[in-house]
This record gives structure tokens, sequence and C-alpha cells, in this order.
DNA sequence: ATAAATTATGTCAGCGCTGTCATAAATCGA
DNA sequence: TCGATTTATGACAGCGCTGACATAATTTAT
């Protein structure tokens, strides 16, 4: 931006108001004569005016930008959600100001004081694990804060998801009921991860409740991904073949575990079940239909917009929304 | 963000100097000594000080915001050179503001001019299709600009990425090299994807330079997706089965094709091959490797934001970035 | 017709910071 | 030793906008 751009004096000048009429104007402010906002329109395309965002969030302390925090890029997961987000956003004026934590509580908490710097009217983070500080930042602000994904603990305002236990719980249940009983688990790292360690703390606690458990399982030291779903797969079963079922983290994991099945000659969902988690196109699109728990992602980032919107205050009650999930059968367990 | 946040001027009283000296300390900026930095630090983290972004923007006529269009977040092909673009900044302080412009130059237009009401150090958004107004605006503005994936056209200031064309074109050399002859095409809607269609342009030249022809072709109305290359190979092939090698628009589609094929039966590598773009991990971690060309999608964030980085000045010439491309041999083609 | 309410517009200070220019203190060179 | 540099700090205005508080013009009620 040129320090010789057009400012709210020059519109005024050329439209023969006051400054601070055409800045109801801009801002569709106040009561303003039919007559008094056309010619302030036609000054301000004729000057090609374009407000200096930075001058008005000095001005009122507050500014159209939404603090987003996300943990990763690296699958479609959270750009899923961001683009939920950015949908709900769009018509709204407002715009998101991203971060991405690599999952590091204390990576958060520094961009945290970096995104409030700029009075953002709401932050969007992910999860319940933050810092003490973090945490002492995001109450004293004042602004609206929505914590999302998971469900199962209280929000510091808003939260927004499903409940990762109940899903892991239900996945063990609808297995159940379908017969299987030698279940094997494929993971990755949930230091990073908490929502998968959550999902299979619900899944062993379903088991447990029908008198079964886990007979083997086996955890990729890393991210989760195709590949690491394929090799962890392959790993878990030279260790203990005889399984019936295996439980993945979710659907990358899940999808790796099919590739690898394909490979080794085994007939998914005869041989062997296979069941991930997200509901992700790509397990939709796998010759048999990948069968999972579909977690909403997109309305998660919607929804959690939405919310926000309906005020600027944060009230006393907290707010839980469930988005829910569905188990999708498929057919590969 | 409170109204009663602490200030810089409490940061002063509190060490007993002036604010502009405590704004020397919090920039790093002209020389300070080292006693006055230590006692500026303490009432900082004492204070709890978080420098106000809006009014640092408006006093200096520059923010630490990076503006990003990006055409879109459904698949993982824009979130990787985001992630490129975040590893890039992180280090450096600036944050990325972020539009998604759904591939509308209309609607970049507008982000854009909302994006430099914060008068940004720098714009990246995505290839060489702006309006006129966007690329006057981009002009006007003087500060750098970089435009990403393709680098067929002349720059504004600064386009890194690769030659879309040119890799449609080594697609078609590769392919005859290895004996294919009966050529399809499966594409998605080159309206929105205009580097899809670049890459065909090329592919169509090298075929016709060998005096070759695409024997058939079939594009799905609407955005690539694994489904989208699943059922649209199927309709392909319905019309003509006696093609020897399909050339999809990307690897999310060619993913799709292959699992048609493990459906229908054919012997992918043997009876049909198939190609796709991108690199993505998913076709790697197929059981048979997919055969496409890596795209270099987090390298081209994260040199755009290097190249952006080196001068705050647009200088006299353009600079284009051959981000390149590699053949991946894999084993579907 | 006149007070009361409503609608439309303006004045002014100040948000929190940084650029510019000035000044004071320390160091240097011959 | 004394001007010339270099280093360290400060005073002050003003970036472009908006909130609070008038005030003027118009409509409504009585």
């Amino acid at each position: 931006m040129l320090r010789n751009a057009p400012t709210l004096a020059d519109v005024a000048r050329l439209a023969g108001v006051s400054e601070i009429t055409v800045s109801r104007v801009v801002r569709n402010k106040g009561p303003i004569a039919a007559g008094t906002r056309a010619r302030v329109h036609e000054a301000i395309v004729k000057l090609g005016y374009v407000p200096n965002r930075a001058a008005g969030a000095l001005a009122s302390a507050a500014s159209p930008l939404i603090g987003v925090l996300l943990p990763s890029l690296s699958n479609i997961v959270f750009p899923e959600v961001l683009r939920g987000i950015h949908t709900a956003l769009a018509p709204t004026g407002y715009q998101p100001l991203i971060g991405v934590t690599d999952y590091d509580p204390l990576k958060e908490q520094h961009l945290l004081s970096s995104l409030l710097a700029w009075q953002p009217a709401a932050i969007i983070t992910t999860g319940f694990e933050h810092t003490d500080a973090s945490r002492q930042m995001l109450s004293n602000s004042r602004i609206r804060v929505a914590e999302l994904m998971d469900i199962d603990a209280e929000p510091i305002d808003i939260a927004v998801g499903l409940s990762q236990r109940g899903a892991g719980f239900d996945t063990a249940r609808h297995l159940i009921s379908r017969n299987y009983r030698r279940f094997g688990y494929v993971g990755h790292d949930w230091n990073a991860d908490h929502r998968a360690r959550l999902r299979y703390e619900g899944l062993r606690g379903a088991l447990a409740e029908a008198g079964l458990e886990l007979k083997a399982e086996e955890r990729f030291d890393g991210p989760s991904s195709t590949m690491a779903g394929r090799e962890t797969l392959a790993a878990l079963l030279s260790q203990k073949p005889d399984l019936d079922v295996v439980v993945f983290s979710n659907d990358d994991m899940a999808v790796g575990g099919f590739f690898h099945c394909l490979g080794a000659g085994i007939r998914v969902g005869q041989d062997l079940g296979l069941f991930g988690f997200n509901g992700l196109d790509i397990g939709q699109a796998l010759p048999l239909p990948l069968s999972t728990i579909r977690s909403n992602r997109f309305a998660i980032g919607r929804i959690a917009v939405e919310k926000l919107m309906e005020s600027s205050r944060r009230p006393e009650e907290k707010l839980v929304v469930d988005t829910g999930y569905q188990i999708i059968a498929g057919a590969t367990a």
C-alpha cells in the first residue's frame, strides 16, 4: 500500500461531506440519506478508495480478523476444517489469520500471542491441550474462542466437534456386532495427535466391556500416512497373522492397510476386516468402500464460525456443539 | 484484546526509558545499550506486554503480513504449497493472511483489495490469470508479488513454479519412449483449473510432433477427485476399450482410475498404462506405485517466500524460478 | 403551532505506535 | 586536547480511522 493512497479525507472532500459520514457509509453504520450515500459511493469508486484496516483496527480496538490455529496442514483433515471456516467467513467480511502449531502447545502459545496482537474478533483453535499461558491469554482477552474437533472436555468458550472417545467406542461396538472378535490396532504417533489416542482408549474401553481385548497393536512412530499404514499393517500381521479385523487410527492409515492387503493377496472383508476414521473421499473411492466413521470436518469449521458470530461477547454459558459422527458400513469390515 | 492491555508507554514507564526506546528494543532496531535492553525486557515480561500490530502497521505503513491467495483447499495440493509458505515464514515473524478464490478471478480481485488494506509486505497468488483491476492493484501497490505454480508467462514480479506445458509435453515424450501409442486422456473441469489445460496442450503438442494423437478423451465436469477419476475412466473405456495408456489430469484422478481397473479386472501396467501428475504420496503408496510427475509443491511455497524476502522493493528485473519437475517412472505406465 | 422524537451530519480527541530530527554521552584520532 | 565520529536516547508529530458527544434538519405527535 502506498503512502499516498486515497484516505477517508480525500473521499470526504470529493463527496463534500465529513470524514465520519464516509466512514459510516463504508461500514454501513448509522443513518445515512440515500443521496449522500450515492455521492460517497461515487467518490469512493472514482478514487479507488480502499479503507486502511490497520487504522480501523487501531481506532476501534477490534479487527475483522479471525485467528485460526491449526495443528497441521499435512493431510487433508485440517484443510477441510479450514475450508469450512472459510466458507462461513466469506460472506461476513472477516478474514482468517492462520497459524500452524505442528501439534506443539508451546508453538501454539507463541502464535496465539502474535494473533492476539491483531485484536482479532475471535480465535479458533484445536482441542483442549493448551499451555497455562495460552489459556490465560485466551480467557483474559475476553474475545470469543472456539476449540475444535473434540468435545470430551470443558471448553474455554465454545467447543465444536465430536466425542473422539465415543467414536472409538462405537467402532468397537459396531465391529463386535458384526461378529469380529480378534482385534488388531494400527496407529501413529499420538504424542502429537491426542485425539487418535482418545479414540484408541474408547476402542479399548468397549472391547473390555465386551470381555474382549486387542490381540495385537502396532504404532508407527511418526505422523499418519498411507505409506505408514501400509507398512505398519504388514508389521502387525507378520507378528500376529490370525486377526479377523484391524482398526486404524485414521483413513490415511487404513487406505495404506488396504493397499498392503491388495499386494499380499489378503481378501479384505473376507480374510480380514479393515476399519478407519474420518470418512475421507479416497476411502470411499476404493474398489471396496472403506468401513469407517464420518467426522464431518467441513461442518465443524463452518459451525464454529457460525456460533462465534452469534455474539461478540462471551456468554456466561459455555457452549458445546456435537457435530456427531456416522458409521459408514462400507465393505471392508 | 482489551482496551486496557499494557502499551509501550506502560513498559517505558516501568523500565524508566522513553517509548521509542522500548519500541527499538522490541523491534531490534538501532543501537541499544545492553543494560537498557535488559531492563526493558524485564518490564515487558513483568507486564506481559504484546505489541499492538494495528498501531505498528498504521504508523509505519507496513505490516508483518503476507497476503496469500489460493484457488482451493479441496485437495492436498494447495495446502502443501501453503505448508511450504508457512515453513519459510515461521522463522521470519511474518504471518500469512489467507484468501481462497475458488478459481474465480473476480473473487481474487475482491480478496486482493481486502488483503491490500492491511498493507501487507507481499502478496502471494496463483497463476497468471488475474482481472485487469487486480493487475492494476498489484502493480500500483509496489509491494513484492509472487505468482505460483506456473512459469509459462511473464510475471508481475516473481514467478515460482514449473512449466505446466512442459510437464504435459514430457509426459507424452516419456510414454512414447516406452512404446505406448494408443493414448487416452481423462481430465476434469479446466475452466477452473487452467494449469490442467496447459498440461493437456503440452501433451497434445508432443503427440502431434510424434505423428500421434489422442484416440479418446473424457473430461469430468467438476473438480478433480478420486471418484471422478474412477468414473471418468470407466466412461472413457466403455467408449474406446483398446487404448494402451491413459493420461490423467492429476494424481487424484489417476488413483481413481487405478481403482476402476482394480474393480474391472484390468491389469494396470500390462493391459493398460496409467499416468498422473503431482507425485502425491497416495499414488506412491498404491500396490503399484503410480507413474507420474513430481511437482515440488512444498518447494514452490518455500522458495516463493525466500525470494520475496530478499528485498522489500521490487527490483527492475522480473524473476522466474523454475522449481522443475521429475518424472516418476512408477509401475503403472 | 410547538414540543418531542427521529434522522442526518459534524467536531474532536485519541487509539498505540514509528519516522524524523535533535541531542547527549562515549569513543576516537592525530 | 579538542573537534570529529559513533553510540545511545529522547521529543514530537502524525499515520487513518472511529467512538463519544454535539448539533442541525426533518418528521411526528398533540
